[in-house]
DNA sequence: TAGGTAAGTAACAGATTTGGTTACAAATGT
DNA sequence: ACATTTGTAACCAAATCTGTTACTTACCTA
């Protein structure tokens, strides 16, 4: 799997920690360690997915559109997955479609794949920010509340 | 994901369609759509985790090293992620060291993750070669035993 | 023992993907 | 007006992936 997912969650753990403040793309990226249009980027892809806003111009930034607690990594997993399908998909072999095996291989994967998919995804929606945010905040301790970068 | 996992799974099916038979990697490599050297790596890989059996030689090939009801796609899996160990991981950031939040972030993830993963692990385990073959062989409705390709 | 067959493996090429970067337009507040 | 910040397009270097060639090693058979 690619960075996105666990940066894309990093972001919404970030925004978690300020409320009602929106974070600019410059500190996002300074706190998940790569770069402002990649944090934009992906901001773009969460907010068409309706879980972030963002505001142009000076003050503005990005703050979540909904409370922490209503947002699952399922649904940061189908906002990803919605801008690049394949993601966790089984991939695709091109298997010879002369012969009969290699025909029905792969719907055949694909239906098999599907509970080991859904099982992972029903694993992903017990999960929501507020609670990736709690976990956070548990293993800080106590320090650096939310800005420091 | 890439396409070794399903060349893997349809090269094992298809040993398991002809028991004590060995079948060469030619002959996977026209099934699977593949290349021949493509094949042999993925035998390999597999062979490395105890799946299968090469012979060399004329009338040489690769037979499964189990009855096909004892392997499973975790089994499978397992064997990839043997060879590529970040199959199914959570993509690592490289969040800010100096930024407490970016410091726990990974670790939290991957603590998140590990049911998800888990989950996925528990649903492979429960699909076997023999019944992804006779999966197979249901859809082919009868024709096209084994060969073919 | 000679020759053929097939696995094992290294090396490389082309295509694709990925993450980072620059550049610039559009919007928004001061 | 002007500074700030998002929204995008374009591009680059690096990595990855699959296919391919070439060659060695092992094994079987005539």
């Amino acid at each position: 799997m690619n960075t996105r997912f666990a940066v894309a969650t990093h972001i919404l753990a970030y925004l978690a920690h300020s409320p009602g403040q929106p974070v600019s793309s410059d500190v996002l990226a300074g706190s998940a360690g790569t770069h402002p249009v990649v944090v934009r980027r992906l901001l773009g892809t969460l907010g068409a997915a309706g879980l972030v806003r963002s505001q142009r111009g000076t003050g503005g930034g990005t703050l979540l559109a909904r409370p922490p607690a209503d947002i699952s990594l399922l649904d940061v997993y189908r906002a990803m997955q919605q801008a690049e399908p394949d993601l966790f998909q089984v991939g695709s072999t091109t298997p010879n479609q002369a012969c009969d095996l290699g025909r029905v291989m792969q719907q055949t994967l694909d239906q098999l794949f599907g509970p080991a998919i859904e099982a992972m995804c029903t694993a992903l929606a017990a999960v929501s920010v507020a609670q990736l945010q709690q976990q956070l905040h548990q293993r800080l301790a106590g320090r650096c509340p939310q800005s420091s970068a």
